[in-house]
DNA sequence: CTTCCAAGAGACACGTTGTCTCTTAAGCAC
DNA sequence: GTGCTTAAGAGACAACGTGTCTCTTGGAAG
């Protein structure tokens, strides 16, 4: 009656099998027990090897969590929504991703605990804290120009406010490299601006000088 | 000669002081080491005192690091940039969170080695998964759209049609919960759609049916 | 059947963990 | 100042996880 998690005298597995069985294993202990407390010996144990079995592949636990986290990943294709208007798609292809992977991507995150507190922080609460909180800098710049007539104040959300904010976030979040500015030009001028302007042309008299971004778009072709 | 972190009969430091001692400390030995092979033991040696002190303060790993990020942090504050413009104001804005902050964000994160990688994978790699890659997605359904007309492929850049995606995944890491439909009706009626038209309204010729996006702005306010 | 590789199993020294003890310095109230 | 309270500083402790190494043996390929 041994309780150790090892196959006293079982069928010995090999290749694609026991790698399977392993990253279920270390998927299983990253969900039930959170990076910090996941160990070697557990997911050896769990998956009835040994830990020489593990090291030999992921000689180091990030290895071993990265490798479980893209095996548990690698299903679900994604089809693309054909819901007959292009608002239709987008919405659909968003919520589609919402509701699929994102279970897994939820339970990683939440499970992930530890490993996940800091880095939450460093991320979203960092680059959150650098651009300050409910970001003020991009409130102010706004009403600056508002003041100046460059933009409309009313047909500015918030949400349009955030984009800039957001989109270089996530460059720098999926790069992990200071943004070049190519980049933030790409987003202000292909981006922000063209939106802000969006709810203006339309109308034609909301009369008042654009002259402030007339350098935008020589940039790129 | 004692080479251990004590203070063999110094002066005993208390509150602020102390606790500044501890998260500098950890914070260097973070940067130093990396998140996985940082310890409290080194950092207790670090600054000199005993674990016990660390972990009356911060009984795990991962709230040392997070207390630690955040008073490294705690500094610097950010004046919002007035150029002049709107345009330039943005750009500086973004441009200043490259040069200042980012710069710790950046050592953080890759000093976090370990802490990092597979975080990486699971928020920028694990959703870029989860969308596919270079989102085919959104390029089949802007191609489709492309056909009914809807929208014109060579005013759409790459960064426009990433727009979605990445507003959305940048909510989903800051949330941390499913996006709810309403952040998505956001992002497409008051973000993608005002952007995809920006284009189209000026010359006013592109003539093509505008329908599919007749049922927008009627949400919000 | 033989050869080869790696799985399975366990041993090992070492470092880290969390907790607990005891002392003594620092800070506060009076 | 004197005395009280708190927590810093220091060290001991068992338990555990870590890498690494060994050896045996089963599975696959020729």
């Amino acid at each position: 009656m041994t309780l150790n998690g090892t196959l006293n005298g079982e069928r010995r597995r090999r290749g694609a099998e026991l790698e399977t069985a392993l990253l279920d294993a270390a998927w299983a202990e990253l969900t039930e027990r959170g990076y910090d407390d996941l160990t070697y010996d557990g997911v050896a144990q769990r998956a009835r090897t040994g830990r020489a079995v593990l090291y030999r592949r992921w000689p180091a636990k990030a290895e071993l969590v990265h490798a479980a986290v893209l095996h548990v990943i690698g299903s679900e294709p994604a089809e693309p929504p054909d819901t007959g208007s292009l608002r239709g798609d987008v919405i659909a292809a968003l919520q589609q991703t919402n509701s699929t992977r994102i279970v897994m991507a939820v339970q990683l995150l939440t499970r992930l605990g530890d490993y996940y507190r800091a880095t939450g922080v460093s991320l979203g609460g960092l680059i959150e804290a650098a651009t300050g909180g409910k970001n003020p800098i991009m409130r102010v710049i706004a009403e600056r120009a508002a003041a100046r007539g460059e933009l409309d104040p009313v047909t500015i959300t918030e949400r349009v406010l955030r984009v800039p904010v957001d989109l270089f976030r996530m460059e720098f979040i999926l790069t992990y490299e200071p943004v070049p500015d190519s980049v933030i030009l790409e987003i202000v001028d292909d981006v922000f601006l063209p939106l802000v302007n969006a709810g203006r042309v339309p109308t034609g008299s909301h009369g008042s000088s654009r002259s402030a971004i007339d350098s935008r778009s020589q940039r790129k072709s």
